[in-house]
DNA sequence: CTGTAATGCAAGCGAGTACACGCAATCATA
DNA sequence: TATGATTGCGTGTACTCGCTTGCATTACAG
């Protein structure tokens, strides 16, 4: 990749990330990118194009693979702590605001599976964590795909809230949020009947 | 508002669930509408200007007010199975996908505080909520903004997961998905240490 | 029957869109 | 110094965008 497709496609992706697909244009792209607008068509197809080249980069793709969860110490909470911090770590508002830009009709076909991979990647490596802490018998057996997506979407949940109202929503912080969050999945909340 | 509006606003604000603001061309509203083109423009002073309307809309706003939340019997399961229940009830994914399609620069500093009312009314009410339980001395004193954040939290990312991944991601019915959850928040992931 | 309001229809405006082409300038390498 | 690749620049095309205008048609109310 040389240096003149990879400003153009770094560019297009900060486009989508802050105006959308459709909204971004050849134009705004060149201008962006500090390179003629023909030169976008020397290098790529078309605008389209771009973005899916974009899309397969590591660089802009959020590199959660199943490889950063492997660091467990076989405790639910720091475990659930790590898997929670891991994720915001690499899912930051940028993430989230270029997975929405990328939902434009015309082209999330192609790349929606590439935006599904994260969530797949974060479910079914808490789910594998959930089955061998099961054989571990650190935890009786229980519906851990749902329980899984509960995590997950609490998670998921918060880091989209953040990306959306920021502050403006709530004003409690990613460290705080995660350390109650899973101090409430493993203790619950004391109930005085 | 007369006939015509409507069927105009209906068909704008259906677009803009499917395709996105920029996408949802003037052209298109006036196909679906069954209207012609200019009339739009007789009605409304711009395609701006239509979108606002129907985000005032009840029929396009998701009626969640916290009057939602009175029906609680002051007992955590019941009652916190009703709230999730009654968000999914009013946020369906197609209000969901409707609340990205209005995420375009040119509309969303208008139309974002509109958006943000759900949220709000579904944490304030759940935090009274906890506080009230707080006063009948059924839970003891915690930090009820970061709790509420939680249940929230797991509910919209849930509901937003559905909206864009439908069951490719997991195929966790919703009935199931409340109960389960609200399990975990009550009674936490038994440990065995 | 007459006046008025609502709508359709065709045409068109200026601006912007993705994309194309030819040509000159630049620059590393041979 | 000569060559080939890369890029900038200007111009252009075919099309779509939001939006406007003038005029014909309908329907209903006084």
């Amino acid at each position: 990749m040389d240096e003149t497709s990879q400003k153009i496609i770094d560019a297009t992706m900060s486009l989508i990330r802050d105006k959308g697909y459709v909204a971004t244009t050849t134009k705004d792209i060149a201008k962006t990118a500090g390179v003629n607008e023909c030169t976008l068509f020397r290098k790529f197809k078309n605008k389209k194009d771009i973005v899916l080249c974009g899309v397969e980069q590591e660089k802009w793709r959020a590199n959660l693979t199943p490889e950063i969860f492997k660091d467990v110490k076989w405790e639910l909470q720091p475990d659930l702590e790590m898997f929670m911090e891991k994720y915001m770590e690499k899912i930051t508002p940028d993430f989230v605001n270029l997975s929405i830009g990328l939902r434009a009709p015309q082209i999330y076909e192609e790349t929606a599976p590439m935006v599904m991979k994260v969530p797949q990647a974060f479910l079914s490596s808490l789910i594998q964590y959930f089955e061998e802490m099961e054989q571990r018998g650190k935890i009786p057996h229980l519906d851990f795909e749902c329980l899984a997506l509960t995590i997950f979407s609490s998670t998921f949940g918060y880091t989209f809230l953040s990306a959306s109202f920021d502050k403006k929503l709530s004003g409690i912080r990613k460290e705080q949020y995660i350390r109650q969050s899973v101090a409430t999945f493993i203790q619950g909340i004391p109930e005085r009947k």
